[in-house]
DNA sequence: TTGCTTGCTGACCTTTCGGTCATTAAATAT
DNA sequence: ATATTTAATGACCGAAAGGTCAGCAAGCAA
């Protein structure tokens, strides 16, 4: 007899099938990915994904959640730590951070909630409790941080922490969109800290 | 014998077609959209649709070109013909170019673009071309006019004319995955111009 | 009225793909 | 060894949707 036709290795699976789905998403897109195609990559059969994730809509929210809500516990962590003054931590570790984001895997998850999110409204929901609303909140969070100990004033930014992520967006869907063309994302990003900064500066 | 049961009208048909399908592209995006609702709703029968376009594909980008060539010119048109200072056009006209972008049809085209960009790159190259470089152009032009007059000093912002952009395309990612959770569109964009301005400003 | 061209229809074909399930065999217990 | 459990397979199903085509009828010419 020859060598087992396969091995049973329960606790591996999810994780490699995960991946598997992940890489499959990012080449093509979810609606265009075959659920035979994550399996084949994942070197399992269909039927076997299908124990471990009930739908094909369940295994992108398991591709969420190992890729992006790392991070973003990763940016609280820092937070939470960091005894920085609010605009050393801005010009330190969240630049750092926000620079990494148009490069990493995150910058796919969010390509493909822009495709998806019209037609996947838990999705959504998913994604702002475990990601989006965090991430704003951080942000608030530093920001207040810096008015109460004086080094900002007052402005619109305060209750707009959009202006920190518009940046990243940007290149993000410049890199999606127009990949060969190159931007300078990290100078982009740069740029528009230290024109908050000089903004907000009290 | 009833009224006529159609009429051959082979003249309006395209135009006809497409604007259906911009309709229904847009509610629920490419992938999702059937080719018989896009007959439906321009009143015809899927045959028809496929005498005219070959494939689903190249309706698809009929509408892109549809959509967006009429848009070309409306900024550089509108930079032309103006004798306003660069802050006083960049605060007038440009921002409200800028704010209506995100509820405007331009902005389906966008989130569209990101989906299928990766799967379109004929595409890309007519966006970039006829949109994406002309725009940039010109908002750089904007920012040479101000520096040579003076009005603004030397900065990283006269290369980097996507900061323009950022909060744009922020806004309307915003409304594209969060459309129920409210987010100031025309805020973000203002304070955006304005920080741009206090930061360039001689 | 008659005959011809062609815009137009809609039933139909074919393929694709998410999801199911009867069956197999690897691992474990007895 | 034998029985039991369950991880894993892959053939299969049914619905959906892109694309086709034989035929119909609107409009025109004679």
């Amino acid at each position: 007899m020859g060598p087992p036709r396969y091995q049973r290795r329960k606790q591996d699976r999810p994780q490699e099938i995960t991946a598997a789905a992940f890489a499959a998403f990012a080449e093509k897109g979810f609606t265009a990915t075959k659920v035979e195609e994550v399996a084949r990559r994942a070197g399992v059969s269909k039927g076997l994904l299908y124990l471990y994730f009930k739908t094909k809509e369940e295994l992108f929210k398991a591709v969420i959640r190992s890729v992006v809500a790392p991070r973003i516990d990763e940016l609280t962590r820092t937070l939470d730590r960091s005894d920085l003054g609010a605009e050393a931590f801005i010009r330190g570790p969240l630049l750092a951070f926000m620079q990494r984001l148009p490069g990493s895997r995150a910058s796919i998850v969010i390509r493909l909630m822009i495709s998806e999110a019209p037609r996947h409204p838990d999705l959504v929901d998913y994604y702002w409790d475990k990601v989006a609303s965090r991430g704003l909140a951080a942000l608030r969070q530093v920001l207040e941080r810096g008015v109460e100990s004086g080094e900002f004033r007052e402005s619109a930014v305060t209750e707009l922490p959009q202006l920190f992520v518009a940046p990243v967006m940007m290149s993000i869907v410049w890199g999606t969109v127009f990949a060969e063309r190159s931007l300078d994302t990290d100078r982009l990003i740069e740029t528009q800290v230290d024109m908050i900064l000089s903004y907000i500066k009290a």
